[in-house]
DNA sequence: AAAGTGCCCAACCGCCGCTGG
DNA sequence: CCCAGCGGCGGTTGGGCACTT
């Protein structure tokens, strides 16, 4: 039995201001049982939650709004509900999380993204609020450190399963099964694929062992076209209206053909040959292709993992439509041609294993030999290291071509500055950059799509070419996003630089 | 000690899907 | 089929606290 003094009390509270009602539909609501009372909101008391407390234990869940009805309680129906479920429920397990807890929203974010709802479901006692809550902590704080969110182990067990249940799913049958976007777009992505990766000893010795990839692997095959994973996890959740608003970012497809619009970016170029000697990335995104080839080599563009870094995946395309710069096509428009060399799908395995003996150059970093992830985390230390040129780069940024106008150029540069913070490349949660990006990218129209990806003396030639000068920019994390080649090194003087060569895909 | 800064987390907000009338 | 109510979910906010300067 509640207290009286408690009721009153409460309704002292509520008399006393904070009392906006939040829902006023559903405060009007409860005026049709004749009593028009505002409702409280803000912090509960312990008054208050004697009273859901009470009502529940007598009445059970369910039926929130029945409770300020029959308990006085001056708070809507959302409103005890979250109380109850988030603090007053009574197999709530407090304080902090432990390590195998950790470990689980860590695997379980890598697999699903931000369904903290699901994640709660595995972790008795935690409500998905602290989840949720814990996760963009430890997002802030890593971003801010500059390093990944997900562990390499984690990435790959993620990605395995994610392999797994492709194959299971047919997943090269060709079968279009998320249309809602796509079909929209019908464009399609080609794989990254990296080779002779080559990065820095102290970015990755000096990293904590759990902090090497923030990459949700699963979610990077997520956004492969045709996979049954794809669209979803982008846009399930998406409402209509979001998803044309993503679509509706999109460049019009009309002004691309597929061959051309293979847009070069380059960050501290440098010694070109030196780029093309020791990081040498190519794509290769053949639909025919067996899953087992599949998977990896087309994990980058549409991973949630590559992805993960940068932006949630409620903001699936408004990075896309900046970073889906379409109109470097008149630079380089024949590495769709036939003279450009198909990579060799074995080099996914050079992606992933990062072989020393097929690295190049001075260094070979990867404690774990873990290739893509160690790139990722040689990005993410890249960019940070590259903050102090940040003002530099971003001003070389271009538009040779003509094809951005004032107006994008302004959104991407302030959004550039928005995350400039050099971890942002990869500290985000939930989405990215990527996910940005890839969910404009989920192709739905077949997938006769070939890209083709430039040779090692292509990229020389291309970084050597003047015209690269143009379309410099500082974001590797975009470029990646951007169907990129992308490269990472080291220049002459030790000076950190990537390159990235991006291809817009087929329109 | 005071002011400034950053972090954490409880709560709010808006949207969505389901259900029943 | 439409509409309203409701519960649920994920993103965001802002107050309070701890830490730093």
């Amino acid at each position: 039995m509640v207290d009286r003094d408690m009721i009153n009390e409460n309704e002292d509270m509520i008399s006393k201001g904070g009392v906006d009602s939040p829902y006023d539909d559903e405060a009007s609501h409860e005026g049709s049982t004749g009593a028009s009372i505002l409702l409280k909101k803000g912090p509960w008391t312990p008054a208050e939650d004697a009273i859901l407390v009470e009502y529940v234990n007598k009445h059970g869940e369910g039926n929130w709004n029945a409770v300020q009805k029959h308990s006085g309680l001056a708070r809507c129906g959302k409103s005890c509900r979250l109380r109850w479920a988030n603090h007053l429920r009574p197999d709530l397990k407090k304080g902090a999380f432990t390590v195998e807890e950790e470990r689980l929203i860590i695997e379980m974010h890598a697999k699903i993204g931000n369904k903290w709802a699901q994640m709660a479901a595995e972790l008795p006692g935690r409500t998905d609020n602290e989840i949720k809550n814990y996760w963009n902590t430890r997002i802030k704080r890593r971003q801010r450190a500059g390093l990944p969110v997900y562990p390499p182990d984690i990435c790959f067990q993620a990605l395995n399963d994610k392999q797994h249940d492709d194959e299971m799913c047919s997943f090269a049958s060709g079968n279009i099964q998320h249309h809602d976007l796509i079909s929209v777009n019908n464009f399609e992505i080609p794989a990254i694929e990296f080779k002779h990766l080559e990065l820095y000893p102290p970015a990755i010795h000096d990293m904590p062992a759990d902090s090497l990839l923030d990459i949700p692997p699963s979610i990077m095959i997520d956004q492969i076209p045709n996979s049954s994973y794809g669209s979803k996890s982008l846009f399930s959740s998406m409402n209509p209206a979001k998803r044309l608003r993503a679509s509706g970012l999109l460049l019009p497809r009309s002004s691309f053909s597929s061959n051309d619009a293979v847009p070069i970016y380059s960050q501290y170029p440098g010694d070109g040959s030196e780029i093309g000697q020791s990081f040498s990335v190519s794509s290769a995104y053949d639909h025919n292709l067996p899953p087992d080839h599949i998977t990896s080599s087309q994990l980058l563009p549409g991973s949630h993992a590559f992805i993960n870094g940068n932006f949630p995946p409620s903001e699936p395309s408004s990075w896309a439509m900046k970073s889906e710069l379409p109109s470097f096509q008149n630079h380089i428009s024949n590495w769709g041609s036939p003279a450009s060399p198909l990579p060799s799908l074995d080099s996914v395995d050079t992606l992933i294993q990062s072989p020393l003996t097929e690295q190049t150059g001075s260094s070979i970093l990867s404690p774990r030999n873990s290739g893509l992830l160690d790139a990722v985390l040689y990005e993410s230390k890249a960019i940070k290291n590259s903050k102090d040129n940040h003002s530099h780069r971003a001003g070389i940024f271009a538009n040779p071509g003509g094809w951005m106008d004032d107006t994008l150029q302004d959104v991407h540069e302030t959004e550039w500055e928005a995350h400039g913070d050099p971890a942002s490349s990869f500290g985000h949660s939930g989405g990215s950059m990527f996910n940005r990006y890839t969910t404009n990218s989920v192709s739905s129209s077949g997938c006769e799509f070939k890209q083709e990806a430039p040779s090692v003396d292509q990229l020389q030639s291309i970084v050597k070419d003047e015209r690269l000068d143009e379309i410099l920019i500082s974001r590797s994390d975009v470029l990646l996003g951007s169907n990129c080649y992308s490269h990472w090194g080291e220049n002459n003087s030790g000076e950190s630089f990537d390159t990235a060569i991006c291809s817009w895909g087929t329109w």
